[in-house]
DNA sequence: ACCTGAACACCGTTCAAGT
DNA sequence: ACCTGAACACCGTTCAAGT
């Protein structure tokens, strides 16, 4: 028998046995978080030894990378889906905002992994070649992003002179990611009111966008239907609208 | 002697080694983040034994959460200070985002705390009393938002019909932390073009209070005096002006 | 009454031995 | 060639012994 075809299906099976590990890891991650498991938890839930555990991942912190960047490579792929919606630019990024909702939705357990990841010795920890998978990611969704906005200051739905692009995108990332982080805490939901931490995230990136001058602003335009369309048209069966 | 001058004494000695204790983890944490020190090397740093450290907190996390409180009450002290400018709604808003320029060039180590304390297993491990020290200090921080929002909306600077004065300290709470962690990040500053990442910061800031239409506008007002202004009659000698 | 540090427990990681 | 799990290392936490 040729090395070749025999080589082709290890890898391949090799690969399979990764993605099984990472998806056992991502439901760990979930629902205990990074220090309520251990690695010979998942060796019994993957049925296979801590030892093949190293064969794939460099260390714990590299295996909670691996399932970060595979939840944000969804967060791509959703951004990128949304960013096709027909529309203006202002409901393009709109449809933005309800792909963050759509993802966090799907994925409950990213933005405390977020956090984890911007923990100081955290990085260090993890492989090269899974930072550089988590950056590829990352640039993907800022691009996104970046590029409605390029296009909204070319058609005149944004200013052109008060800032550049990446400034844009800079403050709509930010707003988002905080708002995220900031209404997870179940004092801060108590301390302003909120009961549908999405809603609020994206009534945040609204407001946002309306200080960047993103016409038609939010008090001046009724975005309801839009918000109706962006669920109907790119992300059917969503959850998050019914209570806007 | 009577028993209550001496256990008097105690009390403060306990305190003032409490003090020490805090203050040498807060070199460690600045200096190495939280798992690069172990409570062996802090026993040594401080000249006690590690039981002796027990004594003062029931685990790691709940020493780093005293640590990141005595922060976050500097914090609140340097908002409190900020919202007594004398000038308009919005100028005194700009000096509570000076505050935060203040802090986190006085406590470089507290953002990536931050994030420590909110991934999931922390607060588990600090005892009650330190989670409530900690809300009293955030609450402080909230609170004094809160009132120049309310004053605003008292005086028209802000409107009143859009949002609940909550809803708009939820969004400027959001976009300041969210801009401090988006511009911790390397991969970030380089993609948002940042140098200076506290310019960014009060830019964000900047953008959402437009948001809110909280007037005058920044594009509509030139706020360079005001900036100088802030920096001579509240935080004097403050070094991250300069660049602006 | 207070402090100490040896001992314990837990868990991430490695590697000699097995198949 | 690949997998295993005992052994190691590290460190947070405890508590019996000491002063």
């Amino acid at each position: 028998m040729p090395v070749s075809i025999t080589t082709a299906r290890r890898a391949r099976e090799f690969a399979a046995r990764e993605e099984l590990i990472i998806r056992e890891a991502r439901k760990f991650l979930l629902e205990r978080g990074f220090q309520g498991w251990n690695m010979e938890d998942l060796a019994q839930a993957v049925e296979y030894s801590k030892g093949t555990l190293y064969q794939h991942f460099d260390s714990k912190e590299d295996l909670a990378l691996a399932v970060c960047t595979g939840s944000l490579q969804q967060r791509a792929d959703l951004f990128e889906r949304a960013s096709n919606f027909k529309g203006g630019t202002r409901e393009r990024i709109r449809a933005i905002c309800c792909a963050c909702c759509e993802f966090a939705t799907a994925h409950p357990e990213y933005f405390h992994a977020d956090m984890m990841l911007k923990s100081a010795s955290f990085w260090d920890k993890a492989s090269e070649e899974r930072r550089e998978d988590h950056r590829i990611q990352a640039g993907r969704c800022w691009r996104t992003i970046q590029q409605i906005i390029i296009e909204a200051q070319a058609v005149g739905d944004l200013p052109r002179d008060r800032f550049k692009p990446e400034e844009a995108t800079f403050a709509l990332v930010s707003v988002t990611v905080g708002s995220h982080i900031m209404a997870m805490e179940g004092d801060m939901r108590v301390m302003a009111g909120i009961t549908d931490p999405l809603i609020a995230v994206r009534r945040n990136g609204d407001l946002m966008c309306d200080g960047l001058g993103w016409k038609p602003l939010s008090f001046e335009a009724d975005y309801a239907e839009t918000d109706r369309r962006i669920v109907r048209e790119v992300f059917p069966g969503a959850t998050w609208l019914k209570s806007a």
